[in-house]
DNA sequence: TATATGTTATATATATAATATAACAGATAT
DNA sequence: ATATCTGTTATATTATATATATAACATATA
């Protein structure tokens, strides 16, 4: 299984599960009608508590990511599931204006900044709208 | 003094009082040389602890936008002080990439992101390098 | 000398994060 | 039928982060 855990980071496990398991499907190596592993075998994998990955499988629930299935465990949905809409665009903006601020504090000009966010684009492979998996 | 405080927020009080301040220095409403509230009295201000507030100044030392003086209270720095280096752009990069990620996953095209982000630098003024304060 | 500054030290309360066990309910394979 | 695997729920515990509450200390200044 891909997935590395830094027990050591600032963010929490669930989040670093939950962010791993949205760049795989950016980088195509999670799809559509995929199960993840069960919340046991994954806990288990990783070395931690099932609850933490439970945790994580909800918050991918909630934001429209997967489908638990009683049985069948967490099931990636269709990406119609889970396109940007007003309320996503809003969580953007609000994450996006302190890092902006505090780099065009540090000197960093727009350009550059742009720059960043285009690399990290082509590092997931440029991926066209509505092309990243399914 | 401006500043609010949402107490409601996700966001920690004491990341509040940076974000903004660091926004000041953007904005120009904090200049440099300029003192800082005591924490006494900003804390009294806002309508939390002095604590709170005196976290968020040491954070601000930390990461070298204000000087911290016996007597004299936080005083800002001038902009050479926290100009970004290798250190501060590996951040950024750490910080954009689950966003990225998720904008990508969620079928948000890289221009409209590129948009995004150019809409809030402007919001910002368009401040030039090293010509935010001083 | 009184006052204002940041600083340090305790203590407490609350929330979040993570773990540890245990049990439950439902589907599936043997 | 029975064992096994699923997510789910429930409790309890530990550790850490956040925020507050008081108090005292050291130092510069009016």
């Amino acid at each position: 299984m891909w997935m590395t855990i830094d027990l050591n980071s600032e963010i929490p496990i669930y989040s670093q599960i939950r962010n791993q398991i949205i760049e795989g499907i950016v980088t195509g190596s999670v799809r559509t009608n995929d199960s993840l592993p069960s919340v046991r075998q994954f806990a288990a994998d990783l070395g931690i508590n099932l609850h933490t990955v439970n945790k994580a499988y909800n918050l991918l629930k909630q934001e429209g990511f997967v489908q638990v299935h009683r049985q069948k465990g967490a099931v990636v949905n269709p990406p119609d599931s889970y396109r940007a809409n007003d309320e996503y665009y809003t969580n953007v903006n609000e994450a996006l204006r302190p890092i902006i601020a505090e780099s065009l504090c540090r000197g960093v000009a727009r350009e550059d900044f742009l720059n960043i966010c285009e690399r990290i684009y082509e590092e997931y492979g440029n991926v066209k709208e509505g092309d990243n998996n399914g």
